[in-house]
RNA sequence: GGGAGUGUACCAGAGUGGCCAAAUGGGGCAGACUGUAACUCUGCUGGGAAACCUUCGGUGGUUCGAAUCCAUCCGCUCCCA
């Protein structure tokens, strides 16, 4: 069985964590808990750092909880915000929440044992209580003192430095979030907050909600905030977020998103993201020491298999294969119809057949509605006059080349390319 | 309630009557080099083939001409009460 400390620790996931921790958990099982707010209707990446502690946690013996923010995310999370938040509307909160839910199932055991995990929704805790219960038993807690003195309140409060405010909706976010731990540590007996470390400061209000209300001991840990070598954010591609959701971002680019991160982020991912063992990932490692792009396929791999499918994966690899192989059109031609349909299905989009009946501009194709793949016709002109389209293989050099049927692939196909990287096949079905 | 500011393109930020589609930086995209990486260098970054059109919080004015002046409204911030 995993020891769950020794484990953040050498994943490199260990931020900061309170004393005491560690001899906690190795007495035997404990519950701990993350809390999801439901701004997105998907999960992104970037909580599946928080899905790959719980399922560590739930592997090392211990019983994870997932605490959906139904209540929260009506309030908005100050804590690494700037500004602050528009409001999301209960619908689509309500939506959201569903949606994730059902991905957080795939991750963690739902299902069975004495610590399978739990799921439960923070806003039972708030439904039925009226203003002035929260005002007594709630907002009682903490003093306005120690609630400013939080690092993501003092940056939103000091105006000198370039604070913009704060409402007091969001500030009183951490009283929801403290009054949260309390509840779970009541019905649960959770006695461990995880969190990024943008988290450090709420699950601490939480750590004292416990003790000074029913004066428990209660305790945090928090992963490093998970950056890319050059000190940006990361989890965003250039098309934006990277989310868990198929229909959001396709298992294709979820693929290439791995494939195409940087060398120098590559050590990070593999431990935070690699479900293998510090052995087996070690040995990697030192066997592809020279060429990181066979460690970029082998992560990219195990999390395509494992947050979409076998099947996902297998599609994302053969079209990948086969859409940046060097060649030719008559490379493209020898491809079967089956497999171009296949191709299709990752990185195709749909165009009416009807606009190459008399020939049309290039320009104007890229740049057709729908088509998506430049905004505008000047977009589309200056990119080509920069040598950065090819069509079937070949670069684009005029740009005022007119496409005909005579352009298609198995009279039905075009492919485009954007870049190196940026690969659209036009499907005039 | 009183007072002082402030609102410019994706972001930051200059511009204070014509030379402004709007400096500069960041970000983004592309090209060259490479390995679908990084570094570096180069180009592009409102729309339009162009004439020209739309844009500087909203509206309405002044003017031959407004991001720039005036009026009014709205948003944000701070100080006093």
């Amino acid at each position: 069985m995993l020891n769950f400390i020794e484990e953040l620790k050498w994943r490199g996931m260990l931020h900061q964590s309170m004393p005491g921790v560690e001899e906690v958990l190795s007495a035997g099982k404990c519950v701990g808990y993350i809390g999801f707010d439901p701004t997105a209707p998907s999960l992104t990446i970037g909580n599946y750092v928080q899905l790959m502690l719980l399922s560590m946690f739930q592997r090392a013996g211990h019983q994870p909880i997932v605490l959906m923010g139904g209540a929260t995310g009506r309030i908005g999370d100050p804590s690494g915000k700037d500004k602050e938040r528009e409001l999301k509307s209960y619908e689509e909160l309500d939506a959201n929440l569903a949606f994730q839910v059902e991905q957080m199932k795939k991750f963690l055991n739902f299902e069975t044992g004495d610590n399978r995990a739990l799921l439960v929704n923070n806003y039972d805790f708030y439904k039925d209580m009226n203003v002035l219960d929260f005002l007594r038993n709630v907002g009682k807690t903490l003093t306005v003192n120690y609630m400013q003195s939080k690092d993501s309140v003092k940056k939103r409060i000091n105006v000198e430095e370039g604070g913009e405010g704060m409402s007091f909706t969001e500030f009183s976010y951490q009283l929801l979030q403290g009054y949260d731990f309390q509840c779970l540590y009541d019905r649960y007996n959770c006695i461990i907050q995880m969190g990024g470390s943008d988290q450090w400061g709420n699950i601490t209000s939480g750590t004292e909600f416990i003790r000074r209300n029913v004066g428990g001991k209660a305790y945090a840990i928090t992963t490093p905030l998970l950056t890319k070598y050059d000190g940006t954010k990361f989890g965003k591609s250039e098309q934006g977020n990277i989310w868990l959701d198929p229909k959001m971002t396709s298992p294709y680019r979820f693929y290439q998103f791995w494939i195409n991160s940087a060398d120098a982020d590559l050590p990070k991912y593999f431990r935070y993201f690699s479900m293998k063992s510090r052995e087996e990932i070690e040995a990697l490692e030192a066997e592809y020491a020279g060429n990181p792009n066979q460690l970029k396929k082998i992560l990219a791999e195990e999390l395509t298999r494992r947050i979409h499918s076998d099947e996902d994966f297998e599609s994302a690899f053969e079209v990948t294969s086969i859409v940046f192989a060097k060649g030719d059109r008559s490379m493209l031609e020898k491809i079967r119809p089956a497999q171009f349909e296949e191709i299709a299905e990752s990185i195709g989009i749909r165009l009416s057949r009807q606009i190459l009946s008399e020939g049309v501009g290039i320009v104007q194709l890229l740049a057709a509605e729908g088509a998506q793949v430049f905004s505008s016709n000047s977009e589309a002109r200056k990119a080509i006059i920069n040598n950065a389209v090819s069509l079937n293989k070949s670069k684009v050099n005029n740009h005022e080349l007119m496409v005909t049927a005579a352009d298609l692939i198995h009279d039905r196909y075009m492919f485009i390319e954007n870049g190196k990287t940026k690969k659209i096949v036009l499907d005039f079905s």
